[in-house]
RNA sequence: GGUCCUGUAGUUCAAUGGAUAGAACAAGUGUUUCCUAAACACUAGAUCCGGGUUCGAUUCCCGGCGGGACUACCA
């Protein structure tokens, strides 16, 4: 039983017995006892008073003396206005310490054989432009929420569903056959991605073009837009995907090649991965099949025109095309076609797509049209929605070349990690290769920690200039922590010193050491909150925190100079407690912690 | 127009309905013969406006005002 529980039962008891209020021991309002009183933790005694028909304060106190005098827990109390400050007896901290050190996977839970199966969409990009910093908050969250349902005890299967199809990828193609001259990434000695992105872009330039010139000879921009002969090329292209055309594949299958070169070069930089990638080419057969069959069961209809709809407005929405007259189908359709697949392929519990909250209404039509499909599952689908990413200046336009690109991103944060590890000099007796890595995870953890640390569900802005820093709330911070106390322990594992465990616990140890034991006590109930808020931000605030106050007993205590050999012991015990916690929420985070830095 | 999200120091972010609204950066100042100063300490600075519910509201409800997203035979 934990430290709340048997509080809070205690406490249920006193009210009982005092006031003869019925009470759950979970309702009982407890908290953290805040840094200016004394005390741990806190009882709440407002509730109480209607019922004690008393002052706040002569509850609070009658309250107090009953639970001192039942648990022996408690060791002093006090009460201000209607709050019951509890003091824990520093046994119990120490006791509590122990156990904690002695818990390799303190905080986490491993999946058991029967447990259940979550599967979690992210990344999903389009095979016709480079990621930018909007995907990289979907693949830090995406990556980080699937450690932490892991570290809840769920099985994860996580997914990409790749845009490798359509008319936008046919729009590079094309623009490559007319403009590229045969350049391929080894010859132009760009990077795969970038290079299709680039003639995404001449496409775009070219067809503009084209529309401003027919608009000038009198068309309007509707009619321009759909006469302009790129894209009428272009739309035949996609025809010709769609039946097979040998050298439209071929074009297709080389230039997807190079983007996929591209993106796995990301992302093992940006340090994510997957258990499994589906391709919308070979998803979207099996969505214009099940449109075809909702038409059949009379879900859908379909118009004189020969397109197929689904009437929403009983459901207090509009109506929603899933296949064009001409029979193509779109991104709901293919949307349709791939969730099927993956419950046939995994004994799905639950499904989460981490998609932009742009998309909110999009995921609101997916759910019930695979439930007016018939699937159960329909209704159940997650959709985690998060905020963009802003740039000082607004929203990031691929267009107006505002984006900020993956690759350069990362390679200038760790570039920055690296002069400043350079400068400060402390990395002068590592190898060439030992630097490189902590530079890679000084600066990657910067940008990491940047972006998960913030509410996923709100929008944040990122500042280029700015937000590039390694001091205060930051990655590097915690980090830097991290190293500094596996210094200490390097050290006293140099002097033969033996703190594998506490050889006894009776002795005297400051607030600020109970404290931290404390804190170090809510990791499992954070790592729980963080599942089932799909929250990585929670695990980031609580190591700053915990790390501060880290900080704080570090630079106040010594810890290889205490003279008693006890508290040198149970200070050593502490410090790797905490390290372990800092790497196992670094960890969830998918942020690397290094030993020097 | 409709639906949804959002508004906290100069800036970027916190705060299950609880005590004097926390941090960081930026500004100003101090701490290194001492386990890593990427640290620690100090000073100054904020809940968009108006109602309501409550013992208590940044939080919940209503109404304004401001910002954003969606409302495509694009994905």
């Amino acid at each position: 039983m934990n430290l709340e529980t048997s509080i809070g039962t205690i406490v249920a008891e006193a009210v009982k017995t005092l006031y003869a209020l019925e009470i759950d021991a979970n309702q009982i309002q407890l908290q953290k006892t805040k840094r200016e009183f004394e005390g741990d933790l806190t009882v709440v005694i407002f509730p109480f008073v209607k019922a004690a028909r008393k002052s706040p304060e002569q509850t609070g106190q009658e309250i107090g003396e009953f639970l001192q005098k039942n648990n022996p827990l408690i060791s002093a109390f006090n009460v201000i206005k209607g709050f019951l400050n509890l003091s824990i007896s520093q046994n119990y901290w120490i006791e509590t310490l122990n156990e904690i050190h002695c818990n390799p996977s303190f905080g986490t839970k491993t999946a058991t054989e029967d447990a259940k199966l979550m599967m979690i969409e992210y990344s999903s990009p389009n095979t016709n432009k480079p990621l930018h910093l909007g995907h990289i908050r979907n693949n830090l969250l995406g990556f980080s929420i699937a450690e932490i349902q892991k570290a809840n005890g769920w099985k994860v299967v996580k997914t990409n569903i790749v845009n490798d199809r359509g008319i936008h990828i046919c729009k590079s193609m094309l623009a490559w056959k007319l403009y590229g001259n045969g350049e391929t990434p080894a010859s132009s000695g760009l990077k795969g991605d970038h290079l299709v992105g680039k003639y995404y872009v001449v496409f775009d330039k070219a067809f503009k073009a084209e529309i401003k010139e027919l608009m000038d000879k009198g068309l309007s921009e509707d009619e321009a837009k759909k006469s302009a002969p790129l894209i009428l090329e272009a739309q035949k292209m996609l025809l010709a995907w769609e039946n097979n055309d040998t050298e439209v594949r071929r074009l297709w299958e080389t230039m997807n090649g190079w983007v996929y070169e591209g993106f796995d070069k990301t992302y093992k930089q940006l340090g994510v991965d997957f258990d499994k990638i589906y391709y919308e080419s070979e998803t979207y057969l099996e969505g214009k099949s099940e449109v075809e069959r909702g038409e059949a069961s009379k879900a859908f209809y379909r118009r004189e025109d020969n397109s197929v709809w689904a009437d929403l407005t009983g459901d207090g929405l509009d109506e929603k095309l899933l296949l064009r007259a001409d029979g193509t189908s779109v991104y709901m359709t293919q949307d349709i076609g791939t969730a099927k697949l993956r419950y046939n392929d995994y004994p799905i519990n639950k499904m989460v797509y981490v998609v932009g909250n742009e998309q909110n209404y999009h995921f609101q039509v997916l759910s019930i049209l695979l439930d007016k499909l018939g699937f159960e599952w329909g209704k159940s689908l997650v959709h985690f929605s998060y905020g963009m990413v802003e740039l000082p200046e607004g929203k990031m336009k691929s267009r107006e070349g505002t984006v900020v690109d993956a690759d350069d991103l990362m390679e200038e944060m760790i570039e920055t990690a690296r002069e400043t590890s350079q400068e400060l000099g402390k990395l002068d007796n590592c190898t060439p290769e030992e630097i490189e890595a902590i530079a890679r995870m000084v600066g990657l953890g910067s940008l990491k920690y940047f972006i998960l640390k913030v509410d996923p569900r709100k929008n944040m802005t990122f500042n280029p200039k700015e937000s590039i820093d390694f001091n205060g709330n930051t990655g590097p911070f915690i980090q830097y922590t991290h190293a500094r106390i596996k210094s200490v322990l390097r050290k006293a594992a140099d002097q033969e010193i033996d703190f594998s465990s506490l050889t006894g616990t009776d002795f005297a140890i400051s607030e600020k050491e109970s404290y931290l034991i404390q804190v170090l006590t809510e990791f499992p109930a954070v790592v729980r909150q963080a599942g089932e808020e799909f929250s990585p931000a929670l695990i980031a605030n609580y190591i700053y925190e915990l790390v501060k106050e880290y900080n704080q007993f570090y630079h106040d205590f010594s810890i290889l100079k205490e003279e008693n050999q006890t508290i040198k012991q149970f200070r050593l015990v502490l410090s790797e407690s905490i390290a372990a916690t800092i790497k196992t929420g670094m960890r969830l985070l998918g942020i690397d912690v290094p030993e020097r830095m």
